[in-house]
DNA sequence: TATAAATAGGATAATTTTATCCGAATAAAA
DNA sequence: TTTTATTCGGATAAAATTATCCTATTTATA
């Protein structure tokens, strides 16, 4: 569904956003190692959600990630998936045709149709605060 | 959401599927050309479909690529997307958590549960034969 | 029986994705 | 001001996916 980089990049998310709602800022390493992903991948990764703004970096000893507290329940998966996936799950065709719309379908295009907008909304209605307080209350988990 | 060899291996037995319904077998070649895919990439393919039972082959001069006519109706979507990509997505965790369950479940798993559902009886309950018919008369198109 | 038209399958190459390494830049604190 | 803990970013490597090439095998037909 999502690439790898995507995963980590949702996981290192929460993960972030649950820690800036206690006021901390967190590491590289200790994101890696709380969702359980290569260190000097996930750095990549990271750079690319800073880059599209949906996390800050600070540089320097006592740097790190964090997300501003205000920003949190602002920011949908929807972001994140599209600075690291692009939006092809959610808008390109199902059987990779370049042109695939009503008056043109691929054979399952009309079967795909509502999961397709399902997922859609659903990435653009899920924001990372919900996500984190279920973890940090643990209801769900990062790893394992 | 799926490789491009599954991609190229749905159209492939879509387009097998209507031919054989004319009892007409299938070249490899013709294939190739009416999905517009890479032809000796599409060869492997076929040859995992052909493993799998999806598809017949027949070998040598007048031979090619055929499905029975009363397995056409037969054959689920999900049969060939597991035979080329297994079943990760609609089974597997959406964050890519190994243990990922009601019980342990990952940040998305109760927002993604209903889409996967969805697309897992989609896939079950799509067959060959009304894919075909589509494509056959016109309704959906294999390329461009 | 020879030929031609196919699929089968092994080896290899190209591309993309995932992952690692290392030095540069930055900034807090000793 | 030096040390130390960080992120940044370029280069590279490893692995997976996508793609190509070539030969062997099969089989219908001339």
């Amino acid at each position: 569904m999502f690439s790898k980089a995507c995963e980590y990049g949702i996981k290192a998310s929460i993960f972030i956003a649950f820690n800036s709602y206690e006021g901390k800022r967190v590491s590289l390493k200790a994101i890696a190692k709380e969702i359980n992903s290569p260190e000097a991948f996930t750095a990549k990764i990271l750079q690319d959600l800073v880059k599209n703004d949906v996390i800050n970096s600070v540089k320097g000893a006592y740097g790190g990630f964090e997300i501003e507290k205000l920003n949190i329940s602002k920011i949908k998966l929807s972001k994140i998936v599209n600075a690291l996936d692009g939006d092809a799950i959610y808008s390109g065709c199902g059987l990779g045709l370049h042109k695939c719309d009503e008056n043109h379908p691929c054979p399952v295009h009309d079967k795909f149709k509502s999961i397709r907008e399902e997922l859609k909304s659903m990435l653009e209605n899920t924001n990372l605060e919900e996500l984190a307080l279920d973890v940090k209350s643990g209801i769900s988990f990062l790893k394992v």
